[in-house]
DNA sequence: GCAATAGTGTCTTTCAGACACTATATC
DNA sequence: GATATAGTGTCTGAAAGACACTATTGC
């Protein structure tokens, strides 16, 4: 131990950015610190590594701790290890990434007082540089405490990255589901519309989703029909 | 500081791939390791994070003093976090790439004895889940330190993924090259040959190349165009 | 002129965008 | 049958693959 003790330790800890898409927008779970540094402003949850915990353990752990959840997509993001970052000290944190449904991710909000899902603002698509601004409720631009703007911002543009070519979008929807609904999350997150015959056509050249025969129930109108992940290799790690 | 201290703390280092093109094959640069823990088995460059320095400083600061040179395209890769990958305490590895052109990787080959240039065997192109394996001058295999074979697939993994859209591939050509080098190195990265005509199209089609009216000397045969890449924004670092 | 590669013209194929059309559910 | 959206057929245009052809340099 004693070449590891030479060296002063910064802390580690991990944050999530914990993702879904509502209808209108892209969201994020965030809480209100009730403590200083920051105290009032809002933050992503996260905790300290344990010294006996992995990474990837340590994200699970507090998405089960602080959120509740369980089974949502998770993969590392980032890794912020500005010495200023925490006016505490030197605290190094990796951030995680956290896809739900939206209705999961609504009832996580009702868990503790001091959560809140924020409405992402998107940086206008291909536009480099913009920092993501977080909207309450009231539409109101709320305060991001430490420098969790940039892991919003990074977080957006990973998954902007990755709609493409993973199967990202389906951890955002429920187990079944219309290919508008998988429509939507696209826009969503990309923030511009798409052609409807050209996207389920790609879709289902994938050869990722499966026509169950169900279909959607109280639309009014036609309803469409509900298609799901075929299962298959789990959803692949790698950035 | 007090609750920072209520937990024990990991010591983080950072890890640089040190990659480059030469005629045939992806290399990176590696250490023999001198001391326990896998004394004489081969490991990445690395350090431990001073207490007042950034990730992207620590990655500098390392670039400079392992392999002495300076501007290389350096970028964060992933964060390799298992409680028992070094058996001498709890050690969190920030891992970044850093892509040089090949004449200049080499020449840092001899800046210390302990240094090799091994060549990456690329697993095979789409398959997922190989491990790559790194041979020496003779061709046999490096026995490596560490997660390192799993911090080298995930750098070959990213380059991979950042080909298409990122100016990657000409952070390892020197600053004029021709459209046949430029290939080979796609060519390298992704295993594959590429159609000659679509290749020259697409790049010429970004925008990013400038010609420079210079040709390549002593080639025996009709020599090509020398480009070069416009300057322009700096590379997205983005991964 | 010969060798060898640079660089291009063009045909084909593939795939995305656009748009209109048909189909089918609720009411 | 009216309405509103699901779902499709088809034209067009952009870009990649394939392949052959011309161009240019050193010797």
């Amino acid at each position: 131990m004693t070449e590891l003790d030479k060296f002063p330790k910064p802390s580690v800890t991990v944050d999530l950015v914990l993702m879904s898409v509502s209808d209108a927008s892209l969201t994020a779970l965030l809480q209100k610190r009730t403590s200083s540094p920051f105290k009032g402003r809002w933050a992503l949850p996260g905790g300290f590594v344990q010294i006996d915990e992995s990474l990837d353990q340590a994200a699970e752990r507090i998405l089960a701790d602080k959120a509740r959840m369980e089974g949502a997509w998770i993969e590392q993001l980032y890794t912020f290890g500005s010495p200023r970052r925490d006016p505490r000290g030197r605290v190094i944190t990796v951030a995680y990434f956290a896809l739900l449904p939206h209705h999961q991710l609504a009832q996580a909000r009702h868990k503790a007082v001091d959560l809140t899902i924020a409405k992402l603002d998107i940086p206008w698509p291909g536009e480099e540089g913009d920092p993501v601004t977080a909207h309450g409720d009231n539409a109101k631009p709320l305060s991001l405490a430490f420098d969790h703007a940039d892991v919003l911002t990074m977080a957006i543009k990973r998954l902007r990255g990755k709609l493409d070519y993973s199967k990202v979008a389906f951890a955002l929807l429920p187990d079944r589901f219309t290919l508008r609904q998988l429509q939507h999350v696209h826009e969503t997150i990309l923030g511009q519309s798409l052609n409807k015959p050209a996207f389920r056509r790609r879709m289902l050249d994938t050869g990722w989703l499966e026509a169950t025969g169900q279909r959607e129930t109280g639309t009014g109108f036609r309803p469409a029909e509900l298609f799901r992940l075929k299962p298959g290799k789990t959803p692949d790690t790698a950035p």
